[in-house]
DNA sequence: CTGAAAGCGCTTACAG
DNA sequence: CTGAAAGCGCTTACAG
């Protein structure tokens, strides 16, 4: 019914090869030919049948995105969507499509990446997230299948053999408690997102040497963790302002938890930043828009995913081609929520 | 290189035809023998080759997912990510793969999905928007494609002729008036999004009838529209603000802008719900976080997207079964945005 | 510069 | 119950 490379050959009358390369726009066939050909695919509106061009090209020009199995909240945050912005950007300029996972559960996603590369759907992956006990990465590196991690491998181990495109989120909450630490704050909450995730880990570990360097003891009493981005950041205040000495100020996980600080801080009739400073990551459009408007750091998602996926693009044009780190810099946006602490 | 059909075949000492069979779990086949078949394709870790299964069966069991062109603006929008998880959440039991439209622009989105469509690359389309002048649904259409819109077309010709699934748009904009009518609210403003999209009339037509049957006259200076959420909600209020007789009320467009008109209201000193109530659409998660919370309305996205991958799905399998209108309800959130006016 | 033939990895009538 | 053959719609050596 559709048709096919044969009717347009019978049009033009000349073989299905000779379409064929034209279709490939082949330097050995004759401009003439080329025209008459062109001139057929136009009048009968042919497509080249992408199923059977995959089949025997062995490869499918699409690329499958693997959102992390715990979507129902992780859609939520405005990171994932602006992250999938830069990759669908890139992937539309080098004219690959995207797959999206569906998988539910770490068991689902796992069988349904197994299924994506043994069936050949994709030729590259793009991991979007990165934790602890996951399975999925350590399949793609014994299976040798091209694929990009945005953020970092949890295991050290691993860092020398996959791609990835990550900030130095380290380096980001070490600013970020830095320039806290210069308003004269001394007693600095931390609200972390799921220990399991290496971003985690990572602005733990700044929020820590920053702290050393400036000779504060650590207090485990200041940080706390929630991965459920909804209620967490409201249960996280209430647990720091019960605290004999409440900090005053807050590093929080994102954007997203740090509008649910500021509602619970707003019950709680604290005011920010008068009373307390309050500091994200993410720079989503949400830290704009909340009043005030949150002090907060830009991680550039956009370009996470963008330049994942030139990694990817490249990596499967040069299977040979060793690992890329990829660090995109972050940067600090003021706005209203920090303010130096008053000498009480 | 990858393990075929042929080698699984050979190894369980049958013609590949019965191995094409027992992956059918064609009953004719002796449980014996599917047992041996089944052993060697273990054995081998073999997955058949996706691209040759879609070529003779003429369907690849991938649905395409069109977002808007408008993407930049759209996806950070909690809209679309959550549409997109009851879509993925339907696709994932009916074992339906997901393919996502890349083009930034109409035209782009449009040549997209003809390529879509004509090389075979999904068996039926998820339409996320509907708006004037849009080219890709009368080309679905006309080419007898199979597809569901997630909001009602915006030709009302057109309405007997495609499968949607919505909401009543404006009984629920009808509703949030009357609401705030029924607050004593005389003075309501009405910030919509932009007129282009079918949900911005109804919405206003909702509004509309609802003054009309309270005897309360219309009036132009009340209303306004804006399609950029990002400084939308902000720009509005100024102008609203800036008005002889200023609202005392305001019907926004959905959450994330109400997120930017409580945010400017903060800044002009006028406080929420004391001076001025304020309710909104979509019930996303930002809705619950922001201070004070907002009374938005429920109009529950998550099934927006699973109905219409359902009634995608049903469409595909009985091409000659009827176009299907499905509605689905609304529910009134009521927060904190909302009060009675008090007698001034 | 162009065509005939083989093949990509499956499925499905048709035989037996 | 199982196999041999044809075919899905392309591409690409191999000839000429």
């Amino acid at each position: 019914m559709a048709v096919t490379i044969k009717d347009v050959a019978k049009l033009a009358k000349v073989a299905p090869s000779t379409v064929s390369r034209v279709i490939a726009n082949n330097p050995r066939i004759s401009q003439r030919t080329k025209e008459r050909v062109r001139e057929a695919m136009e009048q009968l509106g042919y497509y080249p049948n992408y199923n059977a061009r995959s089949l025997v090209n062995q490869s499918t020009k699409t690329l499958g995105i693997i959102i992390p199995s715990s979507a129902r909240i992780a859609f939520q945050n405005p990171f994932f969507p602006e992250v999938i912005r830069g990759i669908t950007t890139k992937a539309y300029v080098e004219k690959y499509g995207l797959y999206l996972s569906t998988g539910q559960t770490e068991e689902e996603l796992l069988a349904e990446v197994k299924e994506m590369v043994q069936s050949r759907r994709v030729d590259g992956i793009l991991l979007l997230y990165a934790k602890q006990d996951d399975k999925v990465m350590p399949y793609l590196i014994e299976e040798n299948f091209p694929f990009v991690l945005v953020g970092r491998p949890y295991d050290d181990q691993l860092k020398e053999l996959v791609s990835f495109v990550n900030n130095d989120n380290v380096k980001a909450a070490k600013m970020v408690t830095e320039y806290i630490l210069l308003l004269g704050h001394r007693k600095i909450g931390f609200i972390g997102g799921n220990l399991e995730y290496t971003v985690t880990i990572d602005h733990k570990e700044g929020y820590r040497r920053a702290l050393a360097n400036a000779g504060i003891p650590f207090r485990e009493e200041y940080v706390v963790y929630y991965d459920e981005v909804e209620e967490g950041g409201q249960e996280a205040v209430i647990e720091l302002m019960s605290l004999e000495e409440p900090p005053t100020a807050l590093i929080v996980a994102d954007d997203l938890m740090a509008l649910g600080v500021l509602r619970m801080l707003d019950e709680m009739d604290v005011s920010v930043p008068e009373e307390m400073s309050i500091i994200s990551f993410n720079n989503a459009m949400i830290s704009e828009l909340s009043s005030p408007p949150l002090t907060t750091v830009d991680i550039h998602i956009f370009d996470l995913g963008f330049q994942a996926t030139e990694c990817l693009i490249e990596k499967m044009k040069d299977p040979e081609r060793p690992p890329a780190q990829i660090i995109i810099p972050h940067k600090l946006i003021k706005r209203q929520t920090c303010r130096r602490l008053l000498k009480s």
